[in-house]
DNA sequence: AGTGTTATGTTTAGGTCTAAATTTAGGTCT
DNA sequence: AGACCTAAATTTAGACCTAAACATAACACT
């Protein structure tokens, strides 16, 4: 059986709003205002990430790996960009996308190769040493047959919102998201902990 | 520096709207609805995930062991539950409960007993085999330093909305949340791939 | 009681990530 | 040119998770 192994359910007894009165019960005077916003947060973005997982897996692709070529593809001909420009866009450490281009490249997704011979790009930004990635023909393939399955099942699984409240969600996740980005570059843990 | 390691300001320079637009751009007729939502979804949680996670290093504990001793902790007394209770209250798969546990008993932060010697509990609810898990003195006294910290720290992450706003949001994440749990509960992937 | 079934837990293999250490290439300065 | 500097990329160690295989205790039924 499947159901065993799968939390597909999970936490589906357990509503957010329980955690909050919970915390309140045991332990008054707890902060719990976020709750009810960071909770559902994750517990939203983990079932979309198992779900595209698990559909992914049907094409043999990762989750991951499919990001990194997205990205690739996105960026239009020559579906190429160097390492730095990877990093900036996706969200996590430059170990990380070394280890995703490396499985990538393994698999015939993409090529390396050491970046232009510098010289000073058209602009006047010193490209020091770069590596860039590119989109091989088996990559690019990959990334068409599956973008529209992953991106239409997940439209799919949003459908519970009118169209309105969708836009309304959208549009405050949009605000909420700048907002939290911004003051993470600002204050980066500067006062949580003690003054030194 | 520390800039170079952490990808905090990462994606800051690539708007969620840009995504949907490229796949426009490329690809016309790319299903790109969901993006507003599901992309900005997963790049707040991550923030707020790797927060929390560096909020938490300073006590020396980590967000997933955080996580199993507040759930056990918020039980109340006497802060134990069977291994199949933290499964269903906790989005992971069992394994990962297992390994949860023994990490924490490995610091002495819980203790793990052969459940009750069963015979259909009070109710009629026929526990077969179990593990219970209780909190000990040091896992309590964790919890009790830490809670409040990271909650603090999260509610002014999100001063940047207001009351209004902030409950706008609640909202139509506890409805999305509910809907979707209720959607994967149903066709479990039923109807995506090929039809067999 | 004996046997099969099944709920429950644990282990293992593989994959991903972060943070920190390390390597390497391009630029700089004298 | 040679020594230094430093950005950029990679490697490594450790943590965590899923999925699947495995182990085992309780139950049910004859």
């Amino acid at each position: 059986m499947a159901s065993d192994q799968y939390p597909l359910d999970s936490a589906t007894d357990y509503p957010v709003a329980d955690i909050a009165a919970a915390w309140q019960r045991e332990r008054p005077g707890t902060p719990v205002s976020s709750i009810g916003i960071v909770t559902p947060l994750w517990r939203l973005a983990k079932l979309f990430g198992d779900d595209r997982r698990r559909v992914l897996s049907r094409a043999g692709v990762d989750a991951a790996t499919l990001d990194l070529l997205s990205v690739l593809r996105r960026a239009g001909e020559p579906y190429a960009l160097t390492t730095r420009e990877l990093t900036a866009r996706t969200m996590i450490t430059a170990g990380a996308i070394s280890q995703r281009v490396a499985r990538a490249e393994r698999e015939g997704l993409v090529t390396r190769s050491p970046g232009s011979a510098s010289r000073t790009t058209s602009g006047g930004e010193s490209r020091r040493r770069s590596v860039v990635v590119e989109l091989t023909k088996a990559g690019h393939e990959l990334v068409e047959s599956t973008v529209d399955q992953v991106l239409t099942r997940e439209a799919d699984l949003l459908t519970g919102l009118t169209a309105e409240q969708q836009n309304q969600l959208a549009d405050l996740l949009r605000v909420l998201l700048q907002d939290v980005q911004r003051r993470l570059n600002d204050h980066r843990l500067t006062q949580v902990g003690e003054p030194e």
